[in-house]
RNA sequence: CGCGGAGUAGAGCAGUUGGUAGCUCGUCGGGCUCAUAACCCGGAGGUCGCAGGUUCAAGUCCUGUCUCCGCAACCA
């Protein structure tokens, strides 16, 4: 029954923290392909892993006091924790700083110099200083920095290019050829219309203004820039060489099936990675899926916003199934996911506790009561145990369909239509009612039977989706989970065989005491985590901050600005200074008039909404679970303007 | 006119190539008692954001318009 091989990769996790529920949803899709994959009889490699370089990277563990390695050795270390806490099938968890990987993403730059795929060139365009950020000329804003309102100047820096340009054409027909390479199809369009129909540019794929990357081993100043490195990953560990005959594993599983991937990162491997393969000669990927993604509230996931949630925190509360089936039902296949407290506990009661859980309790329960917990046999058939068997056959074709084209939340619906169908099938043939009469024996017993058959095909399709349910349910039936093959015939259960022991799947919870537990959970975790302390500065780094005291002259909103106040301040000097600060959402100008306030006066002044400002405001800052808490530092009034902090 | 998405029953959503408007939850009524107050049946509830247009026929295609939401810009 091996239907050939099948390769599927998520996306590698940027390591530079941990990942929220939004970023879990992925590993946990792409592990109930696999798994679906591996039941229906394909032979499956499932690579997932971590991202490990770069200047965000390198910034954040500076900032933790720990070199760049030790840093992902931990966020790497948590990631697979919690891809292992939803109980994710993978079989391989790759990370970009192996040196196996680096050696041969060196191998493939260095390959592609060759070719004169890529060149040494400067990356010129206008240069704004204080922005320390390169724009073209389309971007600027009356020829100066978009970002900061400043003069630039024309500047260039030493940098290699990818010849994306000669592969547009390729691209486009490739695209064209293979209408389900990108999925869903909205997207194809975009990438058509947004970039090929102009034309691509050749990408800029080295750095040397950070150093934490693969180093050019040609040219070692320079770094090789995230895409080349972190694409790479789905062919370099499987042993893909660039010179010379690559690993049997890399000549058995690629080209990869499915590249399972965040919408937000669809260009780079439909366009980029694509353009990469195109140059090494290899082939391309089968599908490109750019997955929607979950929503808080609504709302887009952020530190900032205070509304991140974790995986490991709902696994907790509700339990790794509850969880994986929600994410799994409730994503649609196009438009983005929502997900709360409530929504959860909601999914739980109705349908896993009650329609899944309750249907296996009492169908194993009344074979226990009714017939000492022994199947019967099943020869007292009637015309009514057709839907319920028919709708047992057809589901495992039409699930298949339905994962074929990665609609996960439809598939698992097939399931729930033979649970539905077999709770309705309880009211029909009332069993409570054939076993006040012996006479009823026989049908009882077929009834029954039924019963336990249909719930074998939905323990064995729930299976891919909830693996700890499944296998739940194949020991309260005492046997051993089912193959997809036996699900060709309904009747595979032994007639006389006797049932484990009854066990409830899914507790029914109570929404407003689960609320108050959720709440407290969350109120206990909110420990005060304190910011690690930064690294030394030395005395003199101190002593350039100008930073005194200030009163404050006026204060007003900035039209348009829901954050910015616009200050001006009296500064010791006798000329009043404009600061713009954006603590809009913390205090009212009104309130601020006449206090005693401290801004360091030696940054570079910058314009923001249009407005110049000259320094900045000193508050205190902490991020909290429910958002950013500010406090603006205000001195004694008594204390003049113009005296100097030391 | 910055980019993009969405407006279908109280809530959350399906509606593929235009042909009687569906699903889940909730609600109301009924049935049943094996079961986790679970299960089953039935009812109510929608002029498919609005206005035009194409068509024998439009939620579905075209044009315009309103509203909401993301992103972007601004919080150096």
């Amino acid at each position: 029954m091996n239907k050939g091989k099948y390769y599927l990769s998520t996306a590698i996790a940027y390591a530079s923290g941990k990942p929220h529920i939004g970023n879990t949803y992925e590993i946990v899709l792409a592990d109930a392909i696999c798994r679906f994959k591996r039941m229906t009889g394909y032979d499956v490699y499932f690579q997932t892993g971590t991202d490990e370089h770069g200047q965000k990277i390198q910034l954040k563990a500076e900032a933790a006091g720990k070199t760049p390695q030790q840093y992902v050795d931990e966020t790497s270390g948590e990631i697979k924790r919690i891809w292992d806490v939803m109980n994710t099938s993978y079989d391989r968890f790759v990370r970009t700083t192996d040196p196996l990987h680096e050696r041969k993403v060196q191998e493939i730059f260095d390959r592609f110099v060759r070719q004169g795929d890529i060149y040494k060139s400067k990356y010129e365009g206008w240069y704004c200083t204080p922005c320390e950020s390169f724009w073209t000329e389309s971007q600027l804003v009356d020829h100066k920095c978009p970002d900061c309102g400043r003069e630039v100047k024309w500047a260039e820096e030493e940098a290699y290019f990818f010849r994306l340009s000669k592969y547009g054409p390729k691209l486009m027909e490739y695209i064209n050829e293979h209408p389900e390479f990108i999925q869903p199809e909205a997207r194809k369009n975009e990438m058509v219309n947004n970039f090929l129909k102009p034309g691509l540019q050749d990408l800029c794929v080295s750095r040397t203004s950070f150093n934490w990357g693969i180093p050019v081993k040609s040219d070692p100043k320079h770094v090789v820039y995230v895409w080349l490195d972190a694409l790479s990953n789905y062919i370099t560990f499987l042993g893909y060489e660039a010179e010379g005959e690559g690993a049997e594993k890399y000549k058995k599983y690629w080209p990869a099936d499915v590249h399972l991937i965040g919408k937000d990162i669809i260009r780079f491997h439909t366009l980029y990675w694509p353009a990469f393969l195109m140059a090494l000669g290899e082939p391309l990927p089968k599908q490109v899926f750019g997955h929607p993604w979950l929503l808080m509230n609504n709302s887009k996931m952020s530190k900032s916003a205070g509304n991140v949630i974790y995986a490991d925190d709902l696994v907790e509360l509700y339990g790794v199934d509850a969880v994986r089936y929600y994410v799994l039902h409730e994503m649609p296949f196009s438009s983005d996911g929502n997900l709360t407290h409530d929504l959860i506990m909601e999914r739980n009661n109705s349908d896993l506790a009650n329609i899944l859980g309750n249907l296996v309790n009492r169908s194993v329960s009344m074979v226990k009561k009714y017939l000492g917990g022994r199947l019967g046999g099943r020869d007292a058939a009637q015309d009514i145990d057709r839907e319920l068997i028919d709708t047992c056959l057809a589901a495992p074709k039409r699930a298949e369909e339905k994962m074929d084209s990665l609609h996960v939340a439809d598939a698992i619906d097939e399931v729930f239509a033979i649970l539905r169908r077999a709770n309705k099938y309880v009211d029909e043939t009332m069993p409570w009612v054939l076993a006040r009469d012996e006479a009823n024996r026989p049908r009882l017993e077929t009834v029954l039977y039924n019963l336990c058959e249909a719930i074998r095909f939905a323990g064995t399709l729930i299976t891919p989706f909830l693996p700890d349910t499944g296998a739940k349910i194949f020991r309260q039936l005492d046997i051993e989970p089912s193959t997809w093959d036996s699900l060709e015939s309904f009747g595979a259960l032994e007639p006389g065989h006797e049932l484990g022991e009854a066990e409830i799947l899914f507790q029914r919870l109570d929404i407003a005491k689960k609320t108050e537990e959720v709440k407290e959970f969350y109120a206990a975790k909110e420990a005060p985590e304190s910011e690690p302390v930064l690294p030394d500065v030395t005395i003199e780094d101190f002593a350039k901050c100008d930073m005194r005291v200030c009163k404050v002259l006026s204060c007003e909103n900035v039209k348009k600005s829901d954050k910015l106040l616009k200050f001006s301040l009296d500064d010791g000097s006798g000329k009043p200074r404009q600061i713009l600060s954006g603590i809009a959402r913390f205090y009212k100008p009104e309130e601020l008039v006449g206090k005693t306030v401290v801004a360091i006066l030696n940054l570079p002044p910058r314009k923001m909404m249009g407005l110049e400002s000259c320094g900045m405001l000193l508050s205190a800052v902490k991020e909290e679970k429910d958002g950013e808490k500010l406090h603006l530092l205000m001195l004694d009034d008594s204390v003049p303007a113009g005296y100097r902090l030391s």
